[in-house]
DNA sequence: TATAATACCTTGCATAACAAAGTACCATAA
DNA sequence: TTATGGTACTTTGTTATGCAAGGTATTATA
């Protein structure tokens, strides 16, 4: 979820999503992201065109697709269903 | 997290854990549990003693042990960081 | 033509959630 | 006394995924 939160900001590589997430105290690296993309790319949330860099191969920059954009509203109200479930079960003491 | 929050509020065998989930609509099944209530008492965090039943074998009642308290606050803490980060992220738009 | 930096990709391992099936105990009805 | 049903605990096999580690490819620079 919060990979797409980042991708529905601005198309962004695949480095670009490590920082922001670092800047944000959650670290992901290489080998989790990439599977990943590929993976959300296959089913239809995200995809992605070729941009050429100023130092070295070409970028993956991804975006989300319309659909991409549904599910990641889904997933956001999923994610604060699940907060107000676990604060509830905690907040008794 | 939640299962160590509900056993922190009082001693509880298996199904307690299930049935409580279940009412803030967090599903849990057996095949889950059983397995990592094993891995929480090997790791001390969890004790457990036998209670008869009413009706059918005794229940395995579990508790906290002084450092499943202290890892259930360290739980607790690491949570609310993990929460506010990924506000922090979702929240841009 | 090496070397370094950047970017993408893959493989193998460990962990964990779950479905499903199994074992054991106890009460009650036939 | 034996079968049945309910309760409780346990195990097995499948699947998914995060990660470490290593690999491939492109570009600029020494």
């Amino acid at each position: 979820m919060c990979i797409l939160a980042i991708i529905s900001e601005e198309d962004v590589y695949t480095s670009d999503i490590i920082e922001k997430l670092k800047t944000k105290n959650l670290i992901v690296v290489e080998g989790t992201l990439y599977p990943l993309l590929t993976r959300l790319k296959k089913s239809g949330i995200l995809d992605y065109y070729w941009v050429e860099s100023p130092s070295g191969p070409p970028r993956k920059y991804f975006k989300l697709t319309e659909t991409g954009k549904e599910f990641y509203r889904e997933l956001h109200q999923s994610w604060n269903e699940l907060v107000q479930a676990v604060s509830n079960i905690t907040s008794k003491n």
